[in-house]
RNA sequence: GGUCCCGUAGCUUAACUGGAUAGAGCAUCUGACUACGGAUCAGAAGGUUAGGGGUUCGACUCCCUUCGGGACCA
């Protein structure tokens, strides 16, 4: 692994050996952290030296002045050091800065090698194919592609997968609902987009469920036996169990509206960026799955009611009885769940399975995993929810009942139209073409509101505020798009007056560098452990916050010192490496958020 | 009833997993070279990290408790 050639490693063991010969301390196994020098002081890397009060028997200044001056004899790439209470700050030099520059500007990236033996599965997206895709959608599958290219960028193979729940009782109410009043009709007819056509049918069964109870409960009946005496409920059922028994008209009409909603799926899915290896569809692991409660009923993992109904008993582990089969023999959610994780494993050797599913379903996860457990299979140990909070709008939460869904295909709409309207305003693109012009009108829409979604810790349930997410200002996604655009804009004119484009920069000692421009390559250098952080953690959000560090930083830099109107041409070479590769690590990283990079905007 | 999560400036959010004076953006106010691209930069103001207690050299972070918000399991 890298890590072994990182500063932070170099320091960190001079420091043990700085213990054993100052102190003679016993080392083995000490791992002592290493972090960035904040920046209102002194120094680029600090060691707190609390933890060795005792080894040394002396107060916290003296121990790391004792620290400081060995690391300063022992290491050429330690300038100088500084104390202030218990916290030893180290200067690096800038020839070591300098010569990490030209390494990376000469090879490129140093690429990650750790040969893990087995890929990491991913599984998103999951939409349900009664309704079309929605703001909670995109923020699932923004994570979800974006933390498999994470994982891709740190050393693993990953298999993107995604999960269709493309049976049950949901979408016997789109099918009867079409076939009561549709006459027909088609997306094509209709002239709407196909997920959103099957969609309106599911809002018509409700409506129409509506109106019949209110017909029953105005007869005399309550609520309760208004919904037990519902027709239309009964009729929905019923098509159900017909699907489950294999009657073909039934499935004839499932498969022709499910293919209209996966066309609509597909475009939507497509507009997002987002692309999948390999597509399961619950309709093929449900039998799987109840397959696999029966195993499980043999081997003593489940019981069985006297209603005929099939648990588990989860209590011993702090959780309640759980329900994985009904008494009508139907399987429920987790039965599918479970055929899908076995077939799954079955088809890949995988070494992780990450689920990208909302915090709801935390409970439904822990149960899920420990029946895996408890049927014994080792890859259950694998398997991972990574949960990610609700996205929440001004007014509350989304409710489909008050209208108050945001559409995703209406929301990428409004994004691209905002991103045209600002991109008019400030009149920079009068030589683009219109596709080229409208190419650049998705990217900023796209990486607006990507970086909004993304900058969020995915854990944390966010709020969407639509004024906010297209705000182009500050820290969003056109800001480091525009960074990025700058910089392209300065290489080209570099490239037109003969200065080059940066990238053949050579260090030399009469380079006589700022601060500020050695913290901004120790910030290029910072993107490998930002990476490895964000691949551990599951979190894209840290790989938006570094981004939004770098390109900030490369602003200070740019108005505070010129490039091209630097007269000595070391320095200008420098400047020029300097930009090129701050570029071409906002690329890198715009491109694990799923966002592009134009050079023009 | 049981289990779990959350609460940080007016708003949206960070804080390297226990480290320094809690860091940004928006909004507000003030400024920036006769622009290597002003979708930028600099500055001001804004905080008892919901309240209280504890653990220790050190707490937004860990433990207990109260209040407030949310999710899930029958």
């Amino acid at each position: 692994m890298r890590e072994m050639h990182t500063i932070e490693h170099l320091i960190s063991e001079s420091v043990k050996k700085s213990l054993a010969d100052l102190y003679q301390a016993a080392t083995e196994g000490m791992s002592i952290p290493v972090q960035r020098t904040r920046p209102e002081f002194a120094g680029d890397f600090t060691v707190v030296v609390f933890p060795f009060l005792q080894l040394s028997k002396k107060g916290p200044e003296p121990t790391a002045e004792d620290i400081g001056a060995y690391l300063h004899e022992k290491n050429p790439f330690v300038k100088g050091y500084n104390v202030v209470k218990g916290f030893l700050n180290i200067e690096t030099t800038s020839s070591y800065w300098l010569h990490y520059l030209e390494k990376t500007v000469k090879n490129g990236r140093p690429g990650h090698h750790h040969a893990a033996a087995h890929p990491v599965m991913v599984e998103y997206s999951c939409p349900n194919t009664n309704k079309p895709l929605h703001l909670g959608h995109i923020r699932n599958n923004l994570i979800g592609y974006s933390i498999s290219k994470i994982l891709i960028a740190a050393g693993f193979k990953v298999i993107q997968v995604n999960l269709i729940n493309d049976r049950v009782i949901h979408i016997c109410k789109s099918m009867l609902a079409w076939q009561k009043w549709g006459n027909g009709e088609t997306p094509g007819s209709a002239g709407k987009k196909g997920d959103h056509f099957v969609g309106d049918y599911y809002v018509l069964f409700d409506k129409k469920y509506k109106e019949e109870q209110k017909t029953l409960i105005n007869g005399g009946l309550s609520e309760e036996e208004a919904g037990q005496k519902s027709e239309l409920m009964k009729e929905a059922r019923e098509l159900l169990l017909k699907w489950e028994a294999g009657d073909k008209p039934t499935i004839a009409l499932w498969e022709r509206m499910n293919s209209w909603v996966y066309e609509g799926f597909d475009v939507t899915h497509k507009r997002l960026g987002v692309k999948f290896d390999k597509v399961y569809y619950e309709s093929e692991t449900y039998l799987l799955g109840k397959a696999v409660i029966k195993e499980g009923l043999e081997k003593g993992v489940f019981f069985k009611k006297p209603d005929g109904s099939v648990w588990i008993d989860l209590t011993a582990d702090g959780l309640d009885e759980k329900l994985v089969l009904r008494a009508d023999g139907t399987s429920v959610y987790i039965t599918q769940d479970l055929g899908t994780a076995v077939q799954r494993a079955g088809e890949y050797r995988f070494g992780k399975l990450i689920y990208v599913v909302g915090n709801e379903q935390e409970y439904h996860f822990k149960v899920l995993f420990l029946i895996l457990k408890k049927l014994g299979y080792e890859w259950a140990a694998g398997c991972h929810h990574l949960s990610y909070g609700m996205v929440e709008l001004p007014e509350g939460k989304m409710k489909s009942r008050e209208g108050t869904v945001v559409d995703a295909d209406d929301l990428m709409d409004e994004m691209e139209r905002t991103a045209e309207e600002t991109t008019r305003e400030l009149g920079k693109i009068e030589n683009f073409d219109s596709a080229e012009a409208k190419l650049l009108y998705q990217t900023l829409g796209m990486g607006a509101l990507k970086y909004f979604i993304l900058k969020v810790d995915p854990k944390k349930k966010m709020l969407f505020n639509p004024r906010e997410s297209v705000d182009f200002e500050g820290n969003t996604g056109p800001f480091v798009q525009y960074t990025h655009a700058r910089i392209c804009s300065l290489l080209s004119k570099a490239e037109a007056q003969g200065f080059g484009r940066g990238s053949g920069f050579i260090s030399s000692d009469d380079l006589d560098i700022s601060e500020k421009e050695k913290r901004l390559i120790i910030k290029l250098y910072e993107y490998d452990a930002v990476i490895n952080d964000a691949a551990r953690q599951y979190n894209p959000s840290l790989v938006a916050g570094y981004v939004y560090e770098l390109a900030k930083e490369y602003n200070q830099f740019y108005h505070e010192f010129g490039v091209l109107r630097e007269e000595d041409e070391l320095l200008r070479a420098f400047r020029l490496a300097l930009s090129h590769e701050t570029a071409k690590m906002i690329r890198l990283a715009l491109e694990l958020l799923g966002m592009d990079a134009p050079a023009k905007m």
